[in-house]
RNA sequence: GGCGGGGUAGCCAAGUGGUAAGGCAGCGGUCUGCAAAACCGCUAUUCGUGGGUUCGAUUCCCGCCCCCGCCUCCA
């Protein structure tokens, strides 16, 4: 079975094919973040779509080419570096630094190149785009000195979000204070200095100033991937105006379709509302993470949804990924267990352990139809079940047991969910061997007062015929 | 007003023209010194709402209601 994907240009569920000749390569671009701020985790959900969207093309087999920019200068961006009194590179690096440390975090795999937009190159890149632009009537500077798109020159325009141009409606968002545009419509391409950008600038042909944002996508994904990509991904946010105008600025020069697959997922919401810096409802990866919640457990809480269904975020749903998460680290302990048993290897013979290829094909399949996490989730929590219920009656061996966990490797380099916790700390481990000795004296009221002292340093412990079992409950 | 997304058990959430996956929480049982974990059983005669098509609709069609987003630099 192939993949579909929903794709925004069309609202329809289209087959996946990619461009190359090969077949196999997958050109991807993906909106980054702009660097004024820690990105907070409504941001981070759009990363980790396109990292579960990543996944899954490279465990089917596509090598997949993977461009995320980010944005460096803008009006936020030299906002921030006035009021904090630097350059404003410097005012943004800690925010690189402290994205890329987010995506680790999150287990989000790097693309293959992070361009910023106030690389020299890529403002180069920029300005020969806005030359030919120019050149071709598709652009026009106006008596503010800043250069526009002409929309009413390319009829494609308002495609993508199926808007029909003359019935837009002002929100109040963006002012409307430019009176030199010849339509409302226009976009800035290159935007005049003026003294609020103070030392920011450049020199370009149509005097100093600095990129519009728009521009700066078009220039990198092309320079980067070329000038056709098979799949550019966003928040539903970004459709309009931004991808519209990315499609108007890339076909205006090129002449050729720009994207064949456009994705865009749905906003994370607090409260029924859309979690934004601007209305302030928004937590920062860091905020949760102070909580005591590990990067997994809120790669799992973001991962458990659709990606084009809103997802309303909660500590009670980051508890019921914690608990999830639990259910499936202990089946994997389990199974290590097992699978270390030299008794065993013959006569024993598991259904489940024949299942493996089935079950994996159920869960890629599950993906394939448009990155159905449910139903992919499904799965894994079904065979779950039925793998523990043959470890219950004693009838799973363990190369059965190691069929499990390989199926689980497969699974789990596409939702990269497995604890990676180290060893147990040694004041833990003190307090385990104190329980023991009670244990063994029957000291039932102590060891009771041992267990209840572990949980509430996170540490659930549990008594098997093997002796005592170690979980940690939080984090990790 | 235009264009989209969503309304399925206490909560999260799949799904199909034939009578509702999975997770969390809860209850009962097996196991246990007691627990925990695991397993077994129970927990929506019902899928926002009113019509229509149909032998039969949650699923198709029409109307309506509610929530959320976008409508010119928000992922």
């Amino acid at each position: 079975m192939s993949l579909r994907l929903f794709n925004t240009y069309s609202r329809e569920i289209e087959e996946f094919r990619p461009i190359a000749d090969d077949g196999r390569t997958v050109k991807m671009y993906t909106c980054g973040p702009t660097v004024y701020s820690y990105a907070h985790i409504g941001n981070f959900r759009a990363y980790l779509f396109e990292d579960l969207l990543q996944r899954h093309l490279e465990a089917r087999g596509y090598g997949v080419e993977r461009v995320m920019n980010i944005t460096d200068v803008d009006d936020k961006t030299i906002r921030g570096c006035q009021a904090a009194g630097v350059p404003l590179g410097d005012f943004t690096e800690p925010f690189k630094q402290g994205f890329f440390e987010d995506l680790g975090t999150l287990r989000i795999k790097r693309a293959q190149a992070f361009p910023e937009a106030t690389d020299p190159r890529q403002i180069a890149a920029m300005i020969e785009m806005i030359r030919t632009l120019v050149s071709r009537g598709l652009a026009y500077q106006a008596d503010d000195n800043s250069v526009y798109f002409r929309i009413k020159n390319f009829p494609a325009y308002g495609h993508l979000a199926h808007f029909n141009l003359d019935e837009l409606q002002s929100t109040g968002r963006v002012k409307n204070d430019e009176y030199e545009k010849e339509s409302i419509g226009d976009f800035a391409l290159w935007k005049a200095w003026d003294e609020a950008d103070g030392a920011v600038h450049w020199e370009s042909p149509w005097g100093r100033g600095r990129p519009g944002w728009h521009i700066e996508c078009s220039a990198m994904a092309t320079q980067l991937l070329g000038d056709q990509l098979d799949i550019h991904c966003g928040g539903v946010d970004n459709i309009f105006p931004h991808h519209e105008a990315e499609i108007a600025q890339t076909e205006g020069c090129t002449g050729k379709q720009f994207v064949r697959y456009w994705l865009h997922c749905a906003h994370l919401m607090v409260d029924g509302q859309k979690m934004s810096k601007s209305l302030g409802n928004f937590h920062t990866l860091r905020d949760v993470l102070a909580k005591g919640y590990s990067g997994r457990e809120v790669r799992y809480a973001l991962l458990r949804v659709h990606y084009r269904a809103p997802l309303n975020f909660t500590f009670e749903g980051m508890q019921e990924a914690r608990q999830s998460l639990t259910r499936i680290d202990d089946w994997i302990e389990r199974l290590r267990a097992r699978s270390a048993d030299a008794d065993g290897e013959n006569g024993e013979r598991s259904a489940s352990s024949t299942r493996e290829q089935a079950d994996n094909d159920q869960f890629s399949r599950a993906f394939d139809d448009d990155l159905n996490i449910s139903a992919a989730l499904a799965v894994v929590f079904e065979n779950i079940r039925e793998t523990n219920r043959a470890l219950d009656d004693g009838i799973l061996a363990p190369a059965g047991a190691r069929s499990w966990l390989e199926w689980w490797e497969k699974i789990d380099s596409v939702l990269a969910v497995t604890s990676d916790a180290a060893g147990i700390p040694a004041d833990i481990a003190t307090l385990v061997e104190a329980r023991a000795q009670a244990r063994l004296a029957k000291e039932w009221r102590k060891s009771d007062e041992l267990r209840d002292q572990l949980a509430a340093l996170g540490w659930g412990v549990r008594d098997s015929k093997e002796g005592q079992k170690l979980t940690r409950r939080a984090g990790a």
